[in-house]
RNA sequence: CGGGGAGUGGCGCAGUCCGGUAGCGCAUUCGCUUUGGGAGCGAAGGGUCGCAGGUUCAAAUCCUGUCUCCCCGACCA
């Protein structure tokens, strides 16, 4: 079994960590709460990005970039969003080091007039810059993302989920109407739902944040909100619907089509490397990581077994060719000829990096012409015949992409509690957890109540109406049933 | 930032209480034998014991400071 991954059950968050290092996906960097992130985990990222970026594009975006350094003004011009940030935010005061005995020491006389504050995110520096972009309608709507690196100075880190610094995008757009702006941004988390659970396979859920839980600045934040498998949720993604406050704050006005000037409307949303934490922690076993085939950088792996020359020259071709048919069909594939690590040393290897598909040949299979075939997700290998085996991979492929949903939206459901009264929705979150249904009086009172009573919070409103009750804690009425859970 | 735990070759650890100049397993390198689930034997290389001060004839070990990681809290994507 797996030599040096922590069960699932004995120490999850210990299993988190090993398999991050076994996977190779990162590592803790001589930095507090920055992390490398190694090249699997950033192939990883690339496929996200790639499957994202299209997304983006296809939904009338263009990709723009905007400065890591922000004016300190420009910060304390939204009241809210300075509020929200402040406390977390790396400050550049100096421009110079000197050299002092054989070290260096920061140059006094080299201090900033202004100092820069590394962005923890761009609004303010992008709609700075939108002021001069603006003037007319016609100039409406501005679709941009920007696929960048943030810093928000945390107290506490864990890799991907929470790090000092993080890659992330961020779509800014302005717009002439509430409504458009509205729409944009109930689309992009739209986008976010659809890449969560076509790509990821991570069955999310979808609605807007409590005042409390809202993004500094914003008028309302809509996100999705999935599921791990020790119960606790993961805020995946976020859509603020920005309101006036940016062009208010900026002063970004534009003269509408009946001649007034009136100011823009905006929007913004992000997601960032935390994903591959959600990832990992929504299929992953004690084997290591299990990678849904659309976001595996290798999705099948050859492994060639053999004793002698002889034996070892015909496996290769016979592996080579089942090699170059299913590269022609597009199939992400990797033959491991290496020949100083024995076939069980690379099984295990290629299942703690969670390559979805792995094909063993030896001088057996290349008598009987078949392979030996083994899901990744389910640990399971059969016997199957050669021929006709690109086919077979093909679809086996989706399949593991479509049970690796299936899978965790059952695990979703079994972990979904709907909670009568109070003492009911404590004894859930203490001892079963996950998410939560419960009837919520709408103030914040009472969200902070439950919070301070369970530690559980407030996931999401639901978007659709739902049926009406009481607050489980206050008796007050609730228009509808809202999502709560322990969250990462 | 508060409370708790921890830092010793790449990884996992022993040694720390009671100071005497660093060891084990895995990994690495070379050779031979191996290869259908983390191979065997033989040989070799690799560590200023997180870092900086201090005490001492002598510090991984004692003292002070500091950095980093893990867990729990407050804060957050």
């Amino acid at each position: 079994m797996a030599k040096n991954i922590t069960s699932q059950e004995k120490d999850y968050s210990q299993w988190y960590l090993d398999v991050v290092r076994e996977a190779k996906l990162a590592e803790h960097s001589p930095v507090r709460g920055s992390m490398v992130i190694r090249p699997n985990g950033m192939a990883l990222w690339e496929n996200m990005k790639q499957a994202l970026d299209q997304m983006f594009k296809d939904t009338g975006h263009e990709n723009a970039y905007f400065p890591l350094f922000i004016p300190k003004s420009f910060l304390s011009k939204e009241a809210r969003h300075v509020e929200g940030f402040a406390k977390e935010c790396a400050v550049v005061t100096h421009s110079r080091l000197k050299s002092v005995d054989g070290g260096v020491e920061v140059d006094p006389e080299s201090r900033l007039e202004e100092e820069l504050i590394v962005r923890p995110t761009s609004e303010t520096i992008i709609w700075d810059t939108y002021r001069n972009w603006i003037q007319s309608y016609r100039d409406l709507p501005i679709l941009v993302n920007q696929w960048a690196n943030v810093v928000r100075w945390e107290m506490r880190t864990r890799l991907f989920l929470r790090t000092m610094e993080f890659l992330w995008q961020e779509g800014h757009t302005a717009h002439a109407t509430e409504e458009e702006a509205v729409e944009e941004t109930l689309q992009m988390l739209e986008v976010y739902r659809t890449f969560a659970e076509d790509f990821m396979a991570m069955p999310v859920h979808t609605g807007v944040k409590t005042a409390g839980e809202r993004f500094a600045g914003a008028e309302e934040t809509y996100c999705i909100e999935a599921l791990m498998q020790d119960g606790k949720a993961l805020q995946a993604g976020t859509s603020h619907f920005l309101g006036q406050n940016f062009a208010k704050a900026f002063d970004v006005k534009f003269q509408d089509k009946d001649g007034q000037h009136k100011l823009v409307w905006a929007t913004s949303w992000g997601v960032s490397t935390r994903l591959i934490g959600g990832l990992i922690m929504t299929h992953s076993d004690d084997q290591g990581l299990v990678l849904p085939p659309k976001l595996a950088s290798v999705q099948v792996v050859i492994v060639p077994i053999y004793r002698s020359d002889e034996q070892r020259k015909e496996v290769l071709e016979y592996a080579d060719k089942i090699y170059n048919e299913l590269e022609e069909l597009g199939v992400r594939i990797k033959l491991d000829d290496r020949d100083n690590y024995n076939p069980g040393y690379k099984f295990a290897e290629h299942e703690a990096a969670g390559i979805p598909l792995r094909i063993a040949v030896g001088p057996r299979d290349v008598e009987n012409n078949n392979v030996e075939l083994a899901r990744r997700d389910l640990l399971e290998k059969n016997i199957v015949d050669r021929d006709g085996i690109s086919a077979k991979i093909k679809d086996m492929l989706d399949d593991i992409q479509n049970e690796l949903f299936e899978k965790a939206q059952k695990r979703r459901g079994e972990m979904t509690s709907e909670a009568g009264n109070y003492e009911e929705f404590k004894n859930i979150i203490e001892n079963k957890g996950g998410f939560v249904w419960a009837h919520w009086d709408g103030t914040p009172e009472t969200e902070e109540k439950i919070k301070e009573d369970t530690k559980a919070t407030i996931r999401l409103i639901p978007l659709e109406d739902g049926e009406e009750g009481e607050c489980m804690v206050s008796g007050k009425p609730s228009k509808q049933k809202v999502l709560f859970a322990r969250s990462y």
